[in-house]
RNA sequence: GAGGCAGUCUGUUCUAUCGACUGGCGAAAGCCAGUAGGAAAGUCCGGGCAACACAGGGCACCGUGCUUCCUAACGGGAAGGGGUGCAAAGCGCAAGCAAUGCACUACAGAAAGUGUCGCAGAAACUAAACCGCCUCUUCUGAGGUAAGGGUGAAAAAGCGGGGUAAGAGCCCACUCGUGCAGCAGUGAUGCUGCAUUGGGAUAAACCUCACGGGUUGAAAGACCAAAUAAACCCAGGCCAAAAGCGGCCCGCUUCGUGACUUCGGUCCGUCUGGGAGGGUAGGUCGAUGGAGCACAAGUGUGAAUUUGUGCCUAGAUGAAUGAUAGAAACUCAAUGCGUUGAGUACAGAACCCGGCUUAUAGGACUGCCUUUUUU
RNA sequence: GGGCUGUUAGCUCAGUUGGUUUAGAGCACUAUCUUGACAAGGUAGGGGUCGAUGGUUCGAAUCCAUUACAGCCCA
């Protein structure tokens, strides 16, 4: 019925402590100018210091407001793409333990129209690949 | 019955799985409850709240503009008055007046002053004589005139009669306007009487009058934690001049009884403003129980308001209120009458309220208009 | 959250304050002259609901109100 499988070892939770809410982080991602982008996402993303407490990765969603217009239009891709994360998000997770990294993390919606749920899933996919791929150099280059 | 327009109300429901935020319970795992709108929007207005400023007066600036009322307040609303447009019983010889109905109305002042009024036209503002009309005449002009023609958005009340050389409020009746008085009304205003020839428009042009307005907005502001630098540079004030009263003036208020001196100033202290540089950029409060909502009764034409009873109804903060699947309801299209397919508006709180404006699929109700059928 | 500005020809802008005259300039476009042909240049011409709706006025791109769409600023 439906494509999310329970488990008891993962969860598909989003809390709070996974979002990326300091202003101070915020600002230094976007200067970091570490990013992988596959229409219609782009990901910018920053290594933070070993022993960071909380989760591996914290991250933040966003759709900008020159394409969307109406706040419903952004509210509707934000949520979107949060679920999608929200399900995928464990193939990070497992490769960050392996490296042994913390990241930071923006994902931004670069496309011009809103996608149905089914084709964010599969564009999310993509992109996640080629992060997976990027992130031992990121861990180079940060180090 | 069908279609259109305007207004008011309403504006999808249920189940499963996976989540988010807030509150409660719990040692924890977790469980339970709640979780977007009528416009949350535009930011066009008004308040609450907060900080700073503040003797008082005048000018400037900005806003509002029929009256009375409602309201915490408003540029909002209610009721009323006037005006304009359309229809119009009726009255009048006519000009015209007009009960009543519907719609609209930013509606103070143009006899305080200034500006503007192109083209056309003879003349456009304390007016004028082109054609015309009349009188005189040396036949070319002089004078009178504001009926008629023509121009214009607008030509200095209208119409009928008298009067006259021709004409003219020159005189009279009626109508309109203005002024004064009386009456009615809280008032805008209306009615009646008397007087009066009574010489334009524009104030959404300047302006005048009346009333109102301190400035800045929750990125206001308070507290806690962390960090830190009472340092440095420049300008100015400190007993008679400057600063302040966030535009200006009057006026008012405030601040070294320091040291040295060649009396020009210098130094010290202190205050104010600016520069450069450094640190932090986390949390709590503000912040969700309020001009609150529902119902009933009373008062009022109404907007509203009083009393009683009941209810608690989002509170995020790089920002929750969601995603997926299935079913139901409604609408539309295709129908093989079994069904199949598509669609379900406008739109997302950011301190909170009261209005206004704009957007809105479908449904319900009310009013008006058009058309068809029947009686 | 709070505030400010703009919209005129296909493009870039004047004109708006202070109303009536013809809405104008440059580039582009069309025709034509010149050239063997093109460019450049000369001559002539076309092209505008002045973002929209309503109001004030005799008359509105201009004044007023509402509205749509762009752009900018404030820690």
């Amino acid at each position: 019925m439906t494509s999310v499988q329970h488990s008891s070892s993962q969860r598909f939770t989003f809390r709070k402590d996974e979002r990326l809410c300091s202003d101070k982080i915020i600002a230094g991602l976007f200067q970091s100018g570490i990013f992988v982008s596959k229409y219609p996402f782009r990901l910018n993303a920053m290594r933070l210091p070993q022993g960071t407490p909380g989760p591996r990765l914290q991250i933040l969603m966003t759709a900008p407001k020159r394409t969307f217009k109406r706040a419903v239009d952004r509210n509707r891709v934000k949520r979107l793409m949060r679920e999608v994360y929200r399900v995928q998000k464990h193939r990070l997770y497992e490769e960050l333990e392996k490296l042994d990294m913390h990241l930071a993390a923006a994902l931004i919606f670069t496309g011009r129209e809103i996608l149905s749920h089914a084709e964010m899933e599969k564009a999310f996919a993509k992109i996640l690949e080629r992060c997976l791929a990027a992130l031992p150099e990121w861990k180079e280059r940060s180090a």
